[in-house]
DNA sequence: GAGACGTGGGC
DNA sequence: TGCCCAAGTCT
C-alpha cells in the first residue's frame, strides 16, 4: 500500500537527514519535549534552540518550574513571543505537580486538559516522549499529507478532525514506527516540502507524491490572511511587557507611559497584560511581572 | 469559526 | 523596503 510506503520512505529519509535537536536525544525527558513543543509553536527552531537550554537547564523539571514565581518564566521567556505561552507553561507544571504527582502525564486526555497544551502539543508529547502511536498534526504535518497524498497545493488553514484520521491512516500499528514517522513527516515538512519553495529533488517520496503526478509545480500561494503588526495592540503589549522583562522589581507607571503614546491604546493594552495574568499591579504607582 | 496573540529573520 | 512567515491555543 503506497500509504506504508510513505512512513517508511520519511523515516528512512529521517534517519539519514535530520536535524540534530537536543529534545530530540534520547536523554530528552517528558518535560523537555513538554517545554520545546510549547516554544516551538509559531516560534522558529533557531530561536528556541538557546531558550531551551537555558530553561531546562534552570527548570529540570515541572515541580523546579512550580516552585518559581510566574513572573520569573514571563522573564526567562525573553522575546520568543507570546508570552502567554510562559505563563500557560508555569500553569502547566502547578497543574502536573499537584494533579499528576510531578510527572508529566502519558495520557492525551490528561495532556489535552493542561494549560496551552491543544490537540498539537498533546499528541506531540504523547509520540515523541512517550513512544505512543499518535496523529502528531502541524502545520508541516498537513501540508506534507495534502500534497502527497490528497494532491492539493496546500493544506487548508486549520487542524480538523478530519486531518487526525487522515494521518492516523498513515502511520504504522507498531507505536515505536509510527512515533518515529511521525517527526520524519514533520521535518519533511520543515525541510523539504515546505510552504514556498518546496525541494521535491531532494524528496523521499516524489515517486508518489500526488501533486507532483497532478503536474503541479508552482508552490501555493498564501494560506493565511497577512498579520499585520506595527500599530497594533499586540506590539503595544510587546514594548509594555519588554520594559517590565528587563526590570528586576516593580516599574513606575510612568516608564510604562514613555513606551506609546497613544494613552488610549496603551491603556488598553495594559488593561489586556492585568486580565490576563502577565502583569500586577503593585500599590497604585507601580507594575510589575507576577510573583 | 474568525480573530487575538509577539518576534525577528528571509527574500 | 515591507510583506510573509514559524512545531498553535484559546475565546
Amino acid at each position: 500500500m503506497v500509504v506504508h510506503n510513505l512512513a517508511a520512505a520519511a523515516v528512512a529519509w529521517y534517519d539519514a537527514n535530520a536535524r540534530d535537536l537536543p529534545w530530540r536525544s534520547p536523554d530528552a525527558t517528558p518535560w523537555g519535549v513538554l517545554v520545546s513543543e510549547v516554544m516551538l509553536q509559531q516560534t522558529p527552531v533557531s530561536r528556541v534552540l538557546p531558550a531551551w537550554l537555558d530553561w531546562m537547564a534552570r527548570w529540570p523539571a515541572p515541580a523546579h518550574l512550580a516552585a518559581d514565581a510566574p513572573g520569573e518564566a514571563i522573564r526567562a521567556w525573553g522575546r520568543l513571543g507570546y508570552p502567554r505561552r510562559a505563563l500557560r507553561l508555569h500553569e502547566c507544571a502547578v497543574a502536573i505537580v499537584t494533579s499528576h504527582g510531578g510527572a508529566v502525564p502519558s495520557d492525551v486526555d490528561q495532556l489535552l486538559s493542561l494549560p496551552g497544551i491543544g490537540a498539537y502539543t498533546a499528541r506531540a508529547v504523547a509520540a515523541f516522549a512517550y513512544r505512543q502511536r499518535q496523529p502528531v498534526v502541524d502545520t508541516n504535518v498537513r501540508r506534507f499529507v495534502a500534497r502527497a497524498v490528497a494532491g492539493a497545493p496546500d493544506a487548508g488553514p486549520t487542524t480538523t478532525a478530519r486531518d487526525l484520521v487522515a494521518v492516523a491512516e498513515l502511520l504504522p500499528d507498531e507505536p515505536e514506527l509510527a512515533a518515529r514517522a511521525s517527526v520524519a513527516f514533520m521535518e519533511l515538512g520543515a525541510l523539504v516540502c515546505t510552504a514556498r519553495s518546496p525541494r521535491c529533488t531532494d524528496c523521499p517520496v516524489v515517486a508518489t507524491c500526488e501533486f507532483r503526478r497532478s503536474g503541479a509545480v508552482a508552490p501555493a500561494g498564501p494560506t493565511r490572511r497577512p498579520q499585520r503588526y506595527a500599530g497594533t495592540d499586540r506590539q503595544v503589549r510587546g514594548l509594555l511587557l519588554a520594559v517590565l522583562r528587563e526590570s528586576s522589581g516593580p516599574v513606575p507607571r510612568a516608564r510604562l507611559d514613555a513606551v506609546w503614546s497613544d494613552s488610549t491604546q496603551r491603556d488598553r493594552a495594559l488593561s489586556g497584560l492585568l486580565a490576563d495574568g502577565l502583569v500586577c499591579e503593585v500599590g497604585q504607582s507601580h507594575l510589575a511581572l507576577p510573583s
